[in-house]
DNA sequence: CTTGCCCACTCGTCTATACGAGTATGCGTC
DNA sequence: GACGCATACTCGTATAGACGAGTGGGCAAG
């Protein structure tokens, strides 16, 4: 067990820089280095006051900014950990291309069974809305839509959480007001019913999350959230659906491939 | 000018939320509603104190989540202010598409200017560097690679700061190793010299920004970065260029179009 | 052996105080 | 008018202390 300080080092007092900033200093190198590793536990508070021989406000200041860095997580009554890298889902710009959709499955469950996780959806939710302005624009100004909400999750975490949207013209009456629109989602729902797809745009943004969307996605703190709008058009130029989805920054990384042309 | 209390409410002393957490409530919804606007200095320190009835380090306490959340930013000697929505630059998907490069002048510049922004690009530097694993598998395994960074910015705010890396057996001695690769760029350079591109693939993630990243962004707390790296590919499917972007979320909308089948 | 309690250790919340440092304003001097 | 300074206000940093609450281990009683 090395002594913490050829660990951590120790303040330098005739810095200008904040001590709690050195602080953190220090723990970031250590991270950095190895010195610990994803999901071991950091110091106590108690043990960096003695070590640094500062007041506890101060070593609480040093955590706190490793956690909006997203560096470390703290866990009540256990101490404070190096935030482990959950495995990431990798989303693919043809994800949504017609030949997965024959297949029958969700994309989701199929994905993710593939590489090795327990996938599951819940708090799935249809109704009839007003579509907000955002929304409303995007599908041509309908009255009212029909909203479908649901969560996926990976191995019990939850890791994303979207709604769809649909004019309430074109969807009532139609499988895709069910909870369970069949085989290959509402897409293949909605090419049945003659709305053949031309094409999707997608808009990314992020950002950090609101209070609701750290509760929903059990976000820990320091991790952003990534805010993917997709509207989906037929061949008529029609926009037929919009996909509005939250995902958890630290379980995604989307591709997409682009022609040079 | 309104009461603070017809403002911010009062405390729940029965409720089993944190004050810290109530304080920062009654500000979120203020500033949701409206109470308070973009750029909009909150109460001060001593104000909240005062309404409150608490002590300081409650009142910095609240004022540091709504920070983390990207709702406020403080500023030393003045106060607190609500963040404002800078402007947010679109990068769409055709933005390499070949018709662009022909025009000569530089993409970023560009648009900047029909957008009605003033575009710089500084820290110029371009080095032969030993590429790191990432970029190495990206680029087949070079030995060396040569480096382009630079930062861009607009109305002279930092929002992105990019490297390309290419194998030096490509771009050694050409046009690309100079500071000013000439119109239209290195993608126009590389066509010249017979790599015709075929495609990119872009990759996609988010982040909380490293103290480093926070400084050369200048980036105020509370906001993410996008990290995006594209891989250029030319049409014998050899890799020939990566760029590796790190954005400021809260300048950037990604878009994206993809086709359905 | 199992159950239940106590205790030690952890982080969470809050108070009170002090001084430093950046900003803006007004006022007096030049 | 221009300049410099004092001052009041802002947030930044740090100390010291107190109590609450979640966790886990040890120990004693059953």
């Amino acid at each position: 067990m090395p002594s913490l300080t050829s660990v951590l080092g120790v303040l330098d007092p005739t810095s200008d820089r904040a001590v709690f900033r050195q602080i953190a200093d220090a723990l970031r190198e250590a991270i950095d280095k190895g010195r610990f590793r994803e999901g071991d536990k950091l110091p106590s508070e108690t043990e960096l006051v003695d070590h640094f021989g500062v007041s506890r406000m101060t070593v609480r200041n040093a955590l706190s900014l490793l956690q909006q860095e997203g560096l470390a997580v703290s866990e009540h009554g256990k101490g404070v950990f190096v935030r482990p890298r959950p495995p990431v889902r990798r989303l693919a710009s043809d994800r949504f291309a017609r030949r997965h959709r024959d297949q029958g499955k969700a994309a989701f469950t199929v994905e993710a069974e593939a590489a090795g996780s327990r996938p599951e959806v819940d708090s799935l939710e249809v109704k009839e809305e007003r579509p907000s302005p955002g929304i409303s624009a995007r599908l041509g100004s309908p009255r009212k839509v029909l909203a479908r909400r649901r969560r996926y999750l990976l191995d019990g975490r939850p890791v994303e959480f979207a709604t769809s949207y649909l004019p309430l013209d074109l969807a009532r009456n139609t499988p895709i007001a069910q909870p369970n629109p069949g085989p290959g989602g509402i897409y293949a729902r909605l090419e049945e019913m003659g709305h053949r797809l031309d094409h999707f745009d997608e808009e990314i943004r992020a950002r950090m999350p609101s209070p609701a969307e750290v509760r929903t996605l059990q976000l820990a703190s320091g991790v952003p959230v990534i805010h993917l709008v997709r509207t989906a058009y037929d061949t008529e130029g029609r926009a037929v659906e919009v996909c509005d989805t939250v995902m958890a920054a630290d379980a995604y990384v989307l591709a997409y491939q682009l022609p040079a042309n």
